[in-house]
DNA sequence: TCTGGGGTCCTAGGACCC
DNA sequence: TCTGGGGTCCTAGGACCC
């Protein structure tokens, strides 16, 4: 039986404004400014679509209305809608703030077919909430998350499981989970661009022209066989921050203070779950777009502000040296893997780079972490900006609000 | 007119070990 | 047809997802 639901919010922080102010209502709205975070159905009739720059958004739709989020309120109705799913089953994987699969193989006796619940669903959204939302319904979760993307906007698509390959042959291959603008030109070449074509090239040929992973991978999803199960809850395995600069020179003037706040970032999110991580690594991106990676295995978990800082400016300072003839950076990144928990009075021992010598501040690794600790007790009580770094600095150079930011984070 | 931010997973080559 | 082999960790890059 298909009992697989996959639900997902509709041009979500887009609805969310139109809900909160009524004469937004069937126009084209951005949430955003400098950026295209969110466009609603409107907007995105005319090419506008999310990470698009606000310039380009106005060109294409002159008529486009440009509103600041209610981050917090994305957070809890998102919180909400997918609450709605739970009230059905305690099996729900939530993807992401708009998004979530659940099973309903072991309610249906209590609230009847899965077609039915999910019926009940879309109508307790609305009403409840005000908002719209997409439902699939599946005997797996990849054919259910294509049939809510088929239902969209504001629809529900049930697969029967005898028609499940007339369904999924006649669509494009885009339409399914790992395909992308990459992925689809490759197949483009070979002359596929459905998934019955797909489905009829061999899996051989397949993983020749994709890699193994992914070409064995598709031929399982063409066929409908990659019985994955709903895992509820699954830890970060990383955690990690950037920001975009605009064109700045690479000196230690512009990453020094820049790499500062993403550590400060990271490490009290860390700190805040009692984790920590081995391995760091930093991202540079250069005035063409063009960007490397430097990452550095550390022989013990970290997750002190300072530490974090100076690691990843060195490892920036080695992606320099390795690229001198540029002169311009546009974005900065650092990500924490190798997580681990940590034990309840952590002795962090800054243990240098490798078999570097030991760095100053060996040894002081101790009363950082205690520090950092103060700080973030500080800012519990009183808020981030009561102390630490320039953060508010950061928001006024027009990059994205840390309250976004925070929705894109995963639990640690 | 050049594209935000937070994540996951895969690949390939090299080091190192047995 | 084919020069030893396999496992694990680390690093850099890339594709993809929301």
């Amino acid at each position: 039986m298909a009992t697989i639901l996959h639900a997902d919010l509709d041009a979500f922080y887009a609805s969310v404004e139109q809900l909160l102010d009524p004469s937004l209502r069937d126009k084209p709205i951005a949430v955003g400014g400098g950026v295209v975070l969110a466009a609603s159905y409107e907007a995105k009739a005319f090419g506008v679509y999310g990470g698009m720059p606000g310039r380009r958004a106005r060109e294409l739709c002159p008529g486009l209305v440009f509103v600041s989020g209610h981050f917090d309120e994305y957070q809890r109705l998102g919180d909400a809608a997918i609450g709605v799913l739970g009230d059905y089953t305690p099996l729900v994987e939530r993807i992401s703030i708009d998004e979530a699969f659940a099973d309903v193989a072991g309610c249906t006796h209590l609230f009847g077919p899965p077609d039915e619940i999910a019926r009940t669903i879309r109508c307790r959204v609305r009403e409840e909430l005000g908002l719209p939302i997409s439902l699939g319904v599946a005997r797996t979760k990849h054919l259910a998350k294509i049939a809510s993307q088929v239902a969209k906007p504001d629809g529900l698509v049930v697969v029967d499981p005898n028609s499940e390959l007339d369904f999924l042959h006649g669509l494009p291959v885009e339409l399914m989970w790992g395909v992308g603008p990459v992925t689809k030109a490759r197949l483009a070449e070979k002359g596929v661009t459905t998934i019955g074509q797909l489905a009829e090239t061999s899996a051989r040929s397949l993983e020749r022209l994709l890699g193994r992973a992914v070409g064995g991978k598709l031929a399982a999803l063409a066929w409908n066989r990659d019985p994955r199960p709903i895992t509820t809850r699954r830890r970060a395995r990383s955690a990690g921050a950037q920001s975009a600069i605009g064109r700045k020179p690479a000196t230690s003037f512009v990453y020094r203070p820049t790499l500062r706040h993403l550590a400060d970032r990271i490490g009290g999110r860390l700190r805040a779950k009692d984790r920590c991580g081995r391995t760091v690594t930093v991202r540079v991106r250069f005035a063409d777009l063009r960007a490397v990676t430097r990452s550095v295995t550390l022989p013990a978990p970290i997750s002190a502000t300072a530490i974090l800082a100076e690691v990843a400016e060195e490892l920036v300072c080695t992606a320099l040296r390795d690229h001198p003839a540029e002169e311009t950076i546009s974005l900065l990144a650092i990500s924490v893997s190798q997580l681990e928990t940590q034990a309840d009075l952590q002795l962090e021992l800054p243990l240098g780079l490798a078999d570097e010598k030991r760095r100053p501040g060996a040894g002081r690794g101790a009363a950082r972490w205690m520090a950092d600790r103060a700080v973030d007790a500080i800012r519990n009580r009183f808020g981030r900006e009561a102390v630490g770094y320039g953060s508010v600095v950061f928001n006024a150079s027009g990059s994205v609000p840390d309250d976004f930011r925070e929705l894109a984070e995963k639990d640690l």
